[in-house]
DNA sequence: TTCCACCGTCGAAGCGCTTCGACGTCACGC
DNA sequence: GCGTGACGTCGAAGCGCTTCGACGGTGGAA
């Protein structure tokens, strides 16, 4: 293994000067730089890990906990760990990856062993019992998603209450006056998943605000499910013409089952939906869509923990303004 | 930060007693352990990574490369991922995640920093620039998948060549005589990844020694490409009776597409498909299937990776034979 | 009883890097 | 002409842990 040492003997330096134009922490002379840099190609040197970490008490290393609990969207959840790790890599930050198999000591594990610097947390709940964990863990850490007290801690996500309203905003504008939430499944809500939560207190306000009637229904992740809500629905709302879909599991095969059941889209049921752009934009029916922006999230939430590690303060709550794309399943509601 | 010498001086010891209690490597006796271990749940001490990993150069860190390359199905992935997690916890060890959008270079990096172990390498193709690289690694490393010459890497993976034959035996045993495939997306193949291949090795072994009608039918992952390649089939196959599946995000999709046509399931046709055994068993139509294993899979590559580790021989190549169950999609022919 | 082997523990030497203080040099202002 | 900084570099001291060799004590074999 070739270290500092060799370099420095190799340039002609002493191994503190390699060290500082690594660095860049001192001024070196552009002719010393060039030497040390001459030196490194030529060796192959890469500094070891471990002695870093040791020396300067930063590992270079992000924890991100995925806890992949029942009922979330995979892909999605892949999409926000892959643009974690694309960002955390442009400052030089590798990502380990953490299950909840281990639960809150894993988070202590990796946090009092130096293992990592921070931690980036998804799948908040709302009483989630690793937020009073975290705010006594002395590295910094943010969190995708709100929990109920949000206090003392950083947190990402898009304003789910807003993009719920503006879902119904949008019906409502067209003329719909009998709508319906199709959510995540079952178990999100019994867990008090945060985002499951406000997108329907964003949608109970602006329909009541809108004196729309309204109803909600929760959704397995399944096409037989989607069907059975489906058909719930038009039997138990006759007047029913507006929906909102937060569900990506089910997006599709619901709306293949109302054109099934006889009702077009958005002939006869205008339909807003929840998710990523791409998932919105490629089905059979382009669907108006408040984007899930989980690329933007990751990356944001790797910049805010960046500046943390920097010491510079930053805000405790960034909530993204939802952003509706107009596509081909919305309408002005038929003259009854 | 409590360290190593403040547990030592806490329970009366010396700092290398303390340390060879923890790793086990030399005798202590059973009454200075009890001292040590009460010591360290007091002060709460936790052995600093970086510095374990300096002197001992070992860092107990693993990496997880997942390409995520387009076509690929994310939720079996992830599956991959979290048993790999989970298992290297048994042993120990983290997981840190890379991503292809380095390449090679983040490969050779976190090898060279001595940031991890050892490697754990998926979505392997026939041609795999990684191979070559991982050959020169001093680190172990184990594939999830095999490309064309395996030799001098240790390769795990389900046998897909044995279950397309299976899948075809199957129907060719209820006495189908025109079969087809409907196989990953184009760009799978266009890649020549691995396992994609080999389906399509076995299944055309398999029909031909059966002396079938075959034919092979790449297909994207989208409700809309499932229905148009169901079509296709119909038209061009009026005789076609057993069909296999080795697309898990079409698989439901093209049943409901087929039934949609008139082609009953199984009456009309039988399907098998190779895909988790999760998912064939919770479709509308459970699906005769072999099994893709992956949490063992993800298992299995740990533990392999570990015995390397530890100095012992395994293995180059490990091919798990194909299970297969039978499910409610297939059926005998019926008389013409 | 003597010798040897093993058990349990200790002290010290690193592992490879960062960082702090120090030092020589040079340019500039007064 | 001298003091003063800034610049560029060096040496040495750790960072917290593992591991090697050494050493006293104990028990069994001879």
């Amino acid at each position: 293994m070739v270290k500092i040492t060799d370099v420095a003997r190799h340039a002609g330096v002493s191994p503190s000067t390699v060290s500082y134009a690594l660095s860049g922490k001192r001024p070196i002379s552009e002719e010393t730089r060039r030497r040390i840099e001459a030196s490194i190609r030529e060796l192959g040197y890469r500094p070891h890990a471990g002695a870093r970490a040791l020396a300067s008490s930063r590992s270079n290393v992000l924890a991100l906990v995925i806890p992949l609990r029942s009922g979330i969207h995979v892909p999605v959840v892949m999409q926000f760990a892959v643009s974690v790790v694309t960002t955390a890599r442009t400052h030089d930050h590798d990502v380990l990856l953490l299950t909840q198999e281990e639960g809150e000591d894993g988070l202590r594990r990796v946090a009092d062993t130096a293992l990592v610097d921070a931690l980036i947390v998804m799948d908040v709940q709302l009483h989630d019992p690793r937020m009073p964990l975290l705010r006594t863990l002395d590295r910094p850490s943010v969190m995708i998603g709100f929990p109920q007290d949000p206090a003392g801690l950083t947190c990402i996500d898009l304003d789910f209450m807003a993009a719920g309203e503006l879902c119904v905003e949008r019906l409502a504008g067209l003329g719909h006056r009998v709508v319906a939430l199709v959510g995540s499944p079952p178990e999100v809500y019994v867990r008090r998943t945060a985002f499951a939560q406000r997108v329907v207190q964003g949608f109970t306000a602006a329909a009541d605000r809108n004196g729309l009637t309204s109803s909600i229904h929760p959704c397995e992740a399944s096409p037989a499910a989607a069907r059975r809500v489906a058909e719930q629905l038009l039997s138990e709302q006759a007047a029913l013409t507006g929906v909102v879909v937060h569900n990506e599991a089910v997006l599709e095969p619901l709306i293949d089952a109302f054109e099934q059941l006889g009702l077009r889209v958005p002939g006869d049921l205008s339909i807003t939906a929840i998710c990523p752009d791409e998932l919105a934009a490629s089905l059979r029916v382009p669907v108006t869509s408040v984007a899930l922006p989980s690329a933007e999230l990751g990356a944001r939430a790797v910049e805010l923990l960046m500046k943390k590690l920097d010491g510079a303060a930053v805000p405790e709550a960034t909530l993204l303004p939802p952003r509706l794309t107009e596509r081909a399943s919305t309408a002005p509601r038929n003259a009854p």
